[in-house]
DNA sequence: AAAGATTTGTGCGTATGTATA
DNA sequence: ATATACATACGCACAAATCTT
């Protein structure tokens, strides 16, 4: 599912493949989405990666971070 | 502060306004000095630079690193 | 209360690829 | 070809917050 060859940066794939599994209801409003580490292993990335997925992720305003607890699907907007 | 145009590479800038500090006594011996990401930040540079910046410090011996902790003003030296 | 595990936050080290002057 | 600069990606170490035992 990821491409680490491609033109695509990786952060990005695993942003979107992230949101996919949101979209389709794999991940739910306010339960937590993979840790950093389960990424890493998921993916195959190093952390700072997974971190900037995440990252990517909270800009796009479908998650929330809590320190010491995990990265949460953000609750339903609307 | 820093010119972002000119002909003196960006890295010895910012070196140079570092140094400054620490010779107006804003940055003190054994203290660290802005991270790398501040420096990022503070003058909207690349972390590479950033981190030349630094490694120019380093030689001038103006400043010591310490991995996985950061960068510190020199102890005094005389 | 204490100790350990988990998770995110921070910081530096290193390498590669691309673009420009 | 060399120097500069940015973006991406991997690795390692330690700190802080949280949770479990």
């Amino acid at each position: 599912m990821i491409d680490h060859e491609g033109p695509t940066p990786l952060y990005v794939q695993v942003a979107d493949a992230i949101q996919a599994r949101i979209n389709a209801g794999e991940l739910l409003p306010n339960r937590p989405i993979p840790s950093e580490n389960q990424l890493v292993q998921e993916y195959a990335i190093a952390r700072g990666t997974a971190r900037k997925a995440i990252q990517l992720l909270r800009e796009r305003g479908l998650v929330v971070t809590v320190v010491g607890r995990g990265t949460y699907v953000a609750a339903a907007s609307g």
